[in-house]
DNA sequence: ATATTATATGAATATCTGTTCATATATTTA
DNA sequence: TAAATATATGAACAGATATTCATATAATAT
């Protein structure tokens, strides 16, 4: 075994897959900005509302981003500085490749 | 669009797409410790030896790992500290849950 | 009340991906 | 040389997943 036993390298392997999408990841870079709704996002990533409505839900539920509700819109925001964080991080590795 | 262009937000999709198979994981965490050869590291991280010969080709593909022939053995070693670190931040977020 | 706008979501589909199995290659040992 | 050991890899298969399409829900405006 390695430093960490198995339950926690899934929990880690299910963290990164998240990350691993180009639509999520999207997502994610236009909210390192500023909150925004679902109709801007869409416009924003290039993708179909649903699309970004489909990984909002998947992001949501990994507690990587929270929403408020304003009237007929839900403005999206990223959850916490961690998202920042490991995003920066694996931009970061890019850069140096 | 975001902070950054659509090329680059593919590129770190990409990367943590690399991170996101618990397999590849599990390799990384045995990994951390010191360097290993493939049917060390198949026994370690429970799975079989062509299982993880095929990880290993991705993520030496990915340049995530290095490795070095000593006779019939190829021992692997994680390529530089940009792994260890985003490894370790995954780790982090996922303790603080 | 009706139409419009914003969002969410289930189903279907197509694509991607990880494992297994069989086998090839290469090194070492008897 | 033959057998054993270590690794790599192609093909096939199964399971996962992202998008689209259609539609439902809810709030706002006319």
């Amino acid at each position: 075994m390695g430093l960490l036993n198995d339950d926690k390298t899934i929990d880690i392997a299910e963290l990164f897959k998240i990350f691993g999408d180009s639509t999520r990841i999207k997502i994610i870079n236009v909210l390192l900005e500023k909150e925004l709704c679902v109709c801007d996002i869409a416009e924003l990533v290039g993708a179909s509302q649903s699309a970004v409505s489909h990984q909002l839900r998947i992001l949501k539920a990994s507690k990587l981003v929270k929403f408020r509700k304003d009237g007929c819109c839900t403005y999206y925001s990223l959850a916490d500085s961690h998202v920042k964080k490991i995003f920066e991080l694996g931009c970061e590795h890019i850069n140096e490749m």
